[in-house]
DNA sequence: CATTTTCATGAAACCGTTACCATAATTTCG
DNA sequence: CGAAATTATGGTAACGGTTTCATGAAAATG
């Protein structure tokens, strides 16, 4: 790897008239200039980012922590963090913990000797929980907590409302007719799990529905997981429509219900949380709450350029809307009939 | 952030004491090494990696460069890649270019000046293509190809053989009794998409199946792509199965058909590759070609690490086997009455 | 007891870059 | 034409570590 000491031999100039060519290119004569890009492009010269990071005590990179990127959510969320990264000089350097909590703490301090100038993190707990860590963390570098608010913390935050999401998702499934609802909730121990739950509590009691803890089974953020705890309530009570708190799971509920020779939504009516891509390529298509990926990853990376580039740019809470997606998974009794004439089969 | 320097002076030792308490407590005093360790882990100090990599002229970092974060088959193969790495203390920096090769050399330009000690690049053309972009690279430093083999170039590489693995499919497929087997492949400027497609044709060749090429579509690597592509081969034939090269496009196969009333299998039956996760969520679940993803990112890791480490180290070709996952969407004609018998809806 | 060996520590150089300050050469202006 | 301003360039320090070499003190040896 060729040095700016290289070209500054090279084009017999000392190294600081190098770097002011790369630097204040203004201030260097216009021949000198010429013979130092040439130099440059015949050695394929680039500067160090170590050598940079180091003199200017920023890298122009951020950690990003997210529990799994075989979660499409998660995926959806890299890739959109890294477009914006790019856009503004960034990299974005991503790890994923499986959700444990002794690797994030292992993560986050390697990304802090790396000199990451920020983090986003998904955080599955609730932040309360680490308040005291997170506290000190966020002394050392500007934080964006992602999927929660960042409740008092000296902390940046993106999220959607879980609890709005999931109760308007039940109104609908309400709206549709049914009154025996299931849910598969996630492990009480995931915040942003309980969160959602708890939208489906508030939704029943305002369309008028008794809870019945029958209907209600955990799992863990797996379809599989969902599979089992969908077996476990229909062995014990007959639902006519299940959610699950994210999709994948709703993927799961759906699979066990049709291997068990259930017609949805006929018989049972299924949703989820998230939009994941699969969502629509699944037959019968879910219906789900999306939240605006895109624009969450986008709103978060800038947040924490800003915040990084003018430290005495606020802290903000970002609320992003999420919102409804009825498809055919939920379709009402009414129209099955109708349904089923747009479905029929032609066959070979 | 503490330095170094600050550690030293609350320790009252030099700084260079405080680095060998680090690299080398053997040959220090018991007693000062007690007061530094108090120190340090007072101050919280970790070392600044900046500096090391430096110094060292290596950064324990590797940068992976694949075409996207949402395709579950790359998001399976990073997931591999990030554990390997932390096994061996290193960090893995991903990098997603969405097939845009503008955006790939300007990520590996960018990585370089990161002082990435070692590259896996998820090329998707022919390698050959790139040949002296890639030897220029490899001078640079240990590169490993993923998903085809070096072809003479001085790299590593990790695959699994596409050709063998669509023959083998195709063979199934046609011991299922199909002889009008449709294919949805990539575009052609996708190397590994080609040699899959020259898998099929030379299976059909074999079976003793005339070509038809009204059984072809070609289709950008999505199940939207996909399924437009299935529309069009049905608008011109009838097959009685169709493979697509990748899972996502299976499954862009399997709603077109759905969506248009036939059943799966018994109308025509579907195949796909790679056995991403989704594949056996399906209803029906998908017949596919599994790759050990696992192990390939993990032999990728390793072997790209033993070079970082010891110059020595020769780079190979690494190949791997891919191996045939029946499942139910070819599941053949003749069983078709025992499936549904197994599938009868017990309704509510 | 004198000499050699071992042990414990520190000073200085270096990795590649940028910023500050100094200085020489050229131009502008009174 | 001489002083001041402008332009172009280079030397040096600093960023935070690690390594090499030197040195002084303590312990072991004859």
């Amino acid at each position: 790897m060729p040095t700016i000491l290289d070209v500054a031999r090279k084009a017999a100039v000392s190294k600081t008239t190098v770097s002011r060519v790369l630097n204040h290119p203004e201030l260097v004569n216009e021949k000198t200039k010429q013979r130092v890009y040439a130099v440059m492009e015949e050695l394929n010269y680039a500067p160090s980012m170590l050598a940079q990071g180091m003199r200017a005590q920023r890298t122009r990179s951020f950690g990003v922590v997210i529990p799994d990127f075989k979660n499409l959510y998660y995926a959806g969320f890299v890739a959109n963090v890294e477009i914006a990264a790019r856009k503004h000089g960034y990299t974005a350097i991503m790890c994923s913990t499986d959700i444990d909590p002794e690797r994030e703490k292992e993560y986050i301090t390697k990304l802090i000797q790396r000199q990451v100038d920020g983090l986003i993190i998904c955080w599955y707990k609730n932040v309360s929980d680490s308040r005291s860590y997170l506290e000190k963390l966020a002394k050392q570098l500007p934080i964006v907590i992602m999927d929660q608010p960042s409740q008092g913390l000296p902390v940046s935050s993106v999220y959607t409302d879980g609890f709005k999401g999931i109760a308007a998702l039940t109104r609908h499934v309400i709206e549709c007719g049914h009154r025996r609802i299931g849910i598969i909730r996630s492990l009480k121990k995931y915040h942003v799990g309980n969160k959602r739950y708890d939208g489906y509590l508030s939704a029943l009691k305002e369309g008028g529905i008794g809870f019945d803890e029958d209907l209600v089974e955990e799992s863990e953020w797996t379809a599989a997981g969902a599979a089992l705890a969908t077996e476990r309530v229909l062995s014990r009570t007959d639902p006519t429509a299940i959610i699950a708190v994210t999709d994948l799971m709703a993927l799961g509920v759906l699979k066990c219900l049709i291997d068990k020779g259930y017609r949805v939504p006929e018989d049972i009516a299924v949703a989820g949380f998230d939009d994941i891509s699969f969502s629509s390529l699944m037959s019968p298509e879910l219906t789900t709450i999306a939240q605006p990926v895109d624009s969450m990853a986008q709103k978060a990376t800038e947040q924490l350029i800003r915040r990084i580039e003018d430290r005495h740019v606020r802290n903000r809470d970002i609320e992003l809307e999420n919102r409804l997606i009825v498809r055919e998974s939920t379709k009402p009794q009414i129209h099955k009939k109708i349904a089923h004439a747009g479905g029929m089969r032609h066959g070979v």
